[in-house]
DNA sequence: TTGATCAATCAAATTATGTTGATCCAAACA
DNA sequence: TGTTTGGATCAACATAATTTGATTGATCAA
Protein backbone atom coordinates (compact mmCIF):
# COMPACT_ATOMS: atom_id res chain seq x y z
CA UNK A 1 0.00 0.00 0.00
CA UNK A 2 0.89 3.63 -0.28
CA UNK A 3 2.62 5.11 2.73
CA UNK A 4 2.66 8.70 3.73
CA UNK A 5 6.20 9.18 2.48
CA UNK A 6 7.35 7.41 -0.65
CA UNK A 7 10.76 5.92 -1.15
CA UNK A 8 12.61 6.36 -4.40
CA UNK A 9 11.32 3.16 -5.93
CA UNK A 10 7.70 3.83 -5.04
CA UNK A 11 7.78 7.30 -6.47
CA UNK A 12 9.40 5.99 -9.62
CA UNK A 13 6.62 3.44 -10.07
CA UNK A 14 3.96 6.10 -9.75
CA UNK A 15 5.74 8.49 -12.07
CA UNK A 16 6.37 5.85 -14.69
CA UNK A 17 2.76 4.76 -14.63
CA UNK A 18 1.63 8.35 -15.09
CA UNK A 19 4.13 9.22 -17.81
CA UNK A 20 2.16 7.99 -20.79
CA UNK A 21 -0.33 9.89 -22.93
CA UNK A 22 -3.00 7.21 -22.93
CA UNK A 23 -2.71 6.63 -19.23
CA UNK A 24 -2.99 10.35 -18.65
CA UNK A 25 -6.20 10.33 -20.65
CA UNK A 26 -7.45 7.56 -18.38
CA UNK A 27 -6.40 9.50 -15.29
CA UNK A 28 -8.12 12.64 -16.50
CA UNK A 29 -11.29 10.71 -17.27
CA UNK A 30 -11.26 9.17 -13.81
CA UNK A 31 -10.54 12.52 -12.18
CA UNK A 32 -14.22 13.26 -12.72
CA UNK A 33 -15.21 10.15 -10.84
CA UNK A 34 -15.46 6.40 -11.10
CA UNK A 35 -16.09 4.85 -14.52
CA UNK A 36 -16.88 1.47 -16.00
CA UNK A 37 -14.35 -0.06 -18.39
CA UNK A 38 -16.94 -0.23 -21.13
CA UNK A 39 -17.54 3.52 -20.86
CA UNK A 40 -13.84 4.29 -20.89
CA UNK A 41 -13.33 2.26 -24.05
CA UNK A 42 -15.82 4.42 -25.88
CA UNK A 43 -14.90 7.69 -24.25
CA UNK A 44 -11.22 7.32 -25.03
CA UNK A 45 -11.66 5.45 -28.30
CA UNK A 46 -9.29 2.65 -27.40
CA UNK A 47 -9.23 -1.01 -28.27
CA UNK A 48 -10.28 -3.24 -25.44
CA UNK A 49 -6.94 -4.93 -24.88
CA UNK A 50 -5.07 -1.67 -25.09
CA UNK A 51 -7.20 -0.06 -22.43
CA UNK A 52 -6.95 -3.16 -20.30
CA UNK A 53 -3.16 -3.08 -20.54
CA UNK A 54 -2.97 0.52 -19.40
CA UNK A 55 -5.50 0.04 -16.63
CA UNK A 56 -3.36 -2.76 -15.31
CA UNK A 57 -0.24 -0.61 -15.28
CA UNK A 58 -2.06 2.09 -13.34
CA UNK A 59 -3.67 -0.40 -10.98
CA UNK A 60 -0.40 -2.18 -10.23
CA UNK A 61 1.25 1.14 -9.50
CA UNK A 62 -1.42 1.76 -6.89
CA UNK A 63 -3.02 4.65 -8.71
CA UNK A 64 -6.35 2.93 -9.37
CA UNK A 65 -8.65 0.56 -7.59
CA UNK A 66 -11.33 -1.53 -9.22
CA UNK A 67 -14.56 -3.17 -8.15
CA UNK A 68 -16.68 -5.68 -9.96
CA UNK A 69 -20.45 -5.50 -10.18
CA UNK A 70 -22.07 -8.12 -12.34
CA UNK A 71 -20.08 -8.30 -15.48
CA UNK A 72 -18.90 -4.74 -15.32
CA UNK A 73 -15.75 -3.50 -13.69
CA UNK A 74 -15.50 0.00 -12.33
CA UNK A 75 -12.25 1.86 -11.86
CA UNK A 76 -11.50 4.89 -9.74
CA UNK A 77 -8.49 6.98 -8.82
CA UNK A 78 -6.76 6.29 -5.53
CA UNK A 79 -6.39 9.78 -4.07
CA UNK A 80 -3.85 8.60 -1.48
CA UNK A 81 -1.39 7.76 -4.21
CA UNK A 82 -1.70 11.23 -5.68
CA UNK A 83 -1.35 12.83 -2.28
CA UNK A 84 1.76 10.79 -1.55
CA UNK A 85 3.32 11.96 -4.77
CA UNK A 86 2.47 15.55 -3.95
CA UNK A 87 4.17 15.19 -0.59
CA UNK A 88 7.23 13.69 -2.21
CA UNK A 89 7.46 16.62 -4.64
CA UNK A 90 6.97 19.13 -1.87
CA UNK A 91 9.93 17.69 0.03
CA UNK A 92 12.17 17.99 -2.98
CA UNK A 93 11.48 21.70 -3.12
CA UNK A 94 12.48 22.46 0.43
CA UNK A 95 16.23 22.93 0.15
CA UNK A 96 16.86 22.93 -3.56
CA UNK A 97 17.70 26.62 -3.88
CA UNK A 98 20.96 26.41 -1.97
CA UNK A 99 23.86 27.50 -4.21
CA UNK A 100 26.83 25.27 -4.85
CA UNK A 101 30.29 25.98 -3.49
CA UNK A 102 32.50 27.09 -6.38
CA UNK A 103 34.39 24.35 -8.19
CA UNK A 104 37.07 22.94 -7.93
CA UNK A 105 35.91 22.00 -4.48
CA UNK B 1 8.07 28.19 -19.38
CA UNK B 2 6.09 26.58 -16.65
CA UNK B 3 2.66 28.05 -16.04
CA UNK B 4 0.67 27.87 -12.88
CA UNK B 5 -1.56 25.15 -14.28
CA UNK B 6 -0.12 22.50 -16.56
CA UNK B 7 -1.84 21.11 -19.59
CA UNK B 8 -1.79 17.41 -20.32
CA UNK B 9 1.27 17.57 -22.51
CA UNK B 10 3.30 19.62 -20.06
CA UNK B 11 2.54 17.33 -17.19
CA UNK B 12 3.42 14.33 -19.29
CA UNK B 13 6.81 15.83 -20.13
CA UNK B 14 7.57 16.42 -16.49
CA UNK B 15 6.41 12.98 -15.44
CA UNK B 16 8.32 11.24 -18.19
CA UNK B 17 11.48 13.08 -17.31
CA UNK B 18 11.11 12.10 -13.67
CA UNK B 19 10.23 8.47 -14.31
CA UNK B 20 13.74 7.07 -14.54
CA UNK B 21 15.94 5.71 -11.75
CA UNK B 22 19.06 7.59 -12.75
CA UNK B 23 17.19 10.84 -13.20
CA UNK B 24 15.60 10.36 -9.81
CA UNK B 25 19.08 9.99 -8.34
CA UNK B 26 20.00 13.29 -9.98
CA UNK B 27 16.85 14.93 -8.68
CA UNK B 28 17.50 13.70 -5.17
CA UNK B 29 21.08 14.92 -5.29
CA UNK B 30 19.94 18.34 -6.46
CA UNK B 31 17.19 18.46 -3.84
CA UNK B 32 19.97 19.31 -1.40
CA UNK B 33 21.04 22.25 -3.50
CA UNK B 34 22.86 23.22 -6.63
CA UNK B 35 25.72 21.02 -7.85
CA UNK B 36 28.45 21.07 -10.47
CA UNK B 37 28.34 18.41 -13.16
CA UNK B 38 31.77 17.19 -12.16
CA UNK B 39 30.57 16.59 -8.60
CA UNK B 40 27.47 14.77 -9.78
CA UNK B 41 29.51 12.44 -11.96
CA UNK B 42 31.47 11.30 -8.93
CA UNK B 43 28.61 11.35 -6.47
CA UNK B 44 26.35 9.22 -8.65
CA UNK B 45 29.11 7.16 -10.23
CA UNK B 46 27.98 7.75 -13.78
CA UNK B 47 29.85 8.01 -17.03
CA UNK B 48 30.13 11.54 -18.32
CA UNK B 49 27.96 11.09 -21.40
CA UNK B 50 25.34 9.17 -19.50
CA UNK B 51 24.96 11.90 -16.92
CA UNK B 52 24.94 14.51 -19.63
CA UNK B 53 22.15 12.69 -21.45
CA UNK B 54 19.97 12.57 -18.36
CA UNK B 55 20.69 16.15 -17.38
CA UNK B 56 19.53 17.21 -20.81
CA UNK B 57 16.26 15.33 -20.50
CA UNK B 58 15.58 16.97 -17.15
CA UNK B 59 16.62 20.39 -18.38
CA UNK B 60 14.49 20.20 -21.52
CA UNK B 61 11.51 19.18 -19.42
CA UNK B 62 11.98 22.36 -17.41
CA UNK B 63 12.93 20.60 -14.20
CA UNK B 64 16.49 21.93 -14.07
CA UNK B 65 18.28 25.11 -14.89
CA UNK B 66 21.99 25.44 -15.47
CA UNK B 67 24.53 28.21 -15.21
CA UNK B 68 28.06 28.30 -16.44
CA UNK B 69 30.95 29.68 -14.42
CA UNK B 70 34.33 29.34 -16.01
CA UNK B 71 34.52 25.85 -17.34
CA UNK B 72 32.12 24.41 -14.82
CA UNK B 73 28.40 24.08 -15.23
CA UNK B 74 26.11 24.08 -12.23
CA UNK B 75 22.65 22.56 -12.21
CA UNK B 76 19.79 23.18 -9.86
CA UNK B 77 16.19 22.12 -9.47
CA UNK B 78 13.48 24.43 -10.75
CA UNK B 79 11.06 24.53 -7.85
CA UNK B 80 8.30 26.06 -10.00
CA UNK B 81 8.14 22.92 -12.09
CA UNK B 82 7.72 20.77 -9.01
CA UNK B 83 5.09 23.10 -7.62
CA UNK B 84 3.18 23.04 -10.90
CA UNK B 85 3.13 19.26 -10.84
CA UNK B 86 1.91 19.29 -7.27
CA UNK B 87 -0.94 21.60 -8.25
CA UNK B 88 -1.84 19.36 -11.17
CA UNK B 89 -1.99 16.33 -8.89
CA UNK B 90 -4.05 18.18 -6.33
CA UNK B 91 -6.64 19.04 -8.97
CA UNK B 92 -6.97 15.43 -9.99
CA UNK B 93 -7.89 14.52 -6.47
CA UNK B 94 -10.74 16.95 -6.12
CA UNK B 95 -13.65 15.04 -7.63
CA UNK B 96 -12.30 11.58 -8.13
CA UNK B 97 -14.31 9.88 -5.40
CA UNK B 98 -17.65 10.28 -7.15
CA UNK B 99 -19.21 6.85 -7.80
CA UNK B 100 -20.23 5.73 -11.28
CA UNK B 101 -23.81 5.33 -12.35
CA UNK B 102 -24.55 1.60 -12.68
CA UNK B 103 -23.93 0.10 -16.12
CA UNK B 104 -25.50 -0.34 -18.68
CA UNK B 105 -25.98 3.37 -18.76
C1' DT C 1 -27.81 -25.52 -21.31
C1' DT C 2 -26.41 -22.07 -25.28
C1' DG C 3 -25.00 -17.87 -27.03
C1' DA C 4 -23.58 -13.23 -26.20
C1' DT C 5 -20.92 -9.78 -23.73
C1' DC C 6 -17.30 -7.64 -20.58
C1' DA C 7 -12.80 -7.71 -19.58
C1' DA C 8 -8.14 -9.96 -18.68
C1' DT C 9 -4.21 -12.21 -20.72
C1' DC C 10 -0.75 -13.92 -24.02
C1' DA C 11 2.74 -14.10 -27.81
C1' DA C 12 4.57 -11.72 -31.67
C1' DA C 13 5.63 -7.50 -33.86
C1' DT C 14 6.65 -2.71 -33.42
C1' DT C 15 8.30 1.42 -31.38
C1' DA C 16 10.53 4.16 -27.96
C1' DT C 17 14.41 4.82 -24.60
C1' DG C 18 18.78 4.30 -22.68
C1' DT C 19 23.81 3.06 -23.12
C1' DT C 20 28.43 3.18 -24.97
C1' DG C 21 32.55 5.02 -26.84
C1' DA C 22 34.22 8.41 -29.98
C1' DT C 23 34.40 13.09 -31.31
C1' DC C 24 33.81 17.95 -30.84
C1' DC C 25 33.79 22.57 -28.68
C1' DA C 26 34.92 26.20 -25.46
C1' DA C 27 37.36 27.88 -21.45
C1' DA C 28 41.60 28.05 -18.93
C1' DC C 29 46.30 28.01 -18.40
C1' DA C 30 51.14 27.12 -19.56
C1' DT D 1 49.92 29.73 -29.69
C1' DG D 2 49.35 24.45 -27.95
C1' DT D 3 47.53 21.55 -24.42
C1' DT D 4 44.45 20.14 -20.92
C1' DT D 5 39.89 19.75 -18.92
C1' DG D 6 34.67 19.99 -18.33
C1' DG D 7 30.81 18.89 -20.81
C1' DA D 8 27.76 18.34 -24.87
C1' DT D 9 26.69 15.59 -28.83
C1' DC D 10 26.48 11.78 -32.18
C1' DA D 11 25.86 7.16 -34.26
C1' DA D 12 25.53 2.36 -33.38
C1' DC D 13 23.81 -0.81 -30.40
C1' DA D 14 21.06 -2.85 -26.54
C1' DT D 15 17.08 -2.96 -23.76
C1' DA D 16 12.40 -1.88 -22.40
C1' DA D 17 7.64 -0.58 -23.27
C1' DT D 18 3.59 -0.59 -26.19
C1' DT D 19 0.40 -2.35 -29.77
C1' DT D 20 -2.13 -5.87 -32.07
C1' DG D 21 -5.07 -9.71 -32.72
C1' DA D 22 -6.39 -14.04 -30.85
C1' DT D 23 -7.78 -16.67 -26.87
C1' DT D 24 -9.81 -17.37 -22.37
C1' DG D 25 -12.85 -17.09 -18.21
C1' DA D 26 -16.77 -15.26 -16.07
C1' DT D 27 -21.43 -13.42 -15.98
C1' DC D 28 -25.89 -12.92 -17.64
C1' DA D 29 -30.10 -13.54 -20.52
C1' DA D 30 -32.84 -16.46 -23.49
Amino acid sequence: MIQDTLNREQSRQLLKALADPIRLDVIHALAQGERCVCDLTGELNLSQSKLSFHLRVLREAGLLTDRQSGRWIYYRLQPDALAALEAWLAELRLHCSQSAAPCPS
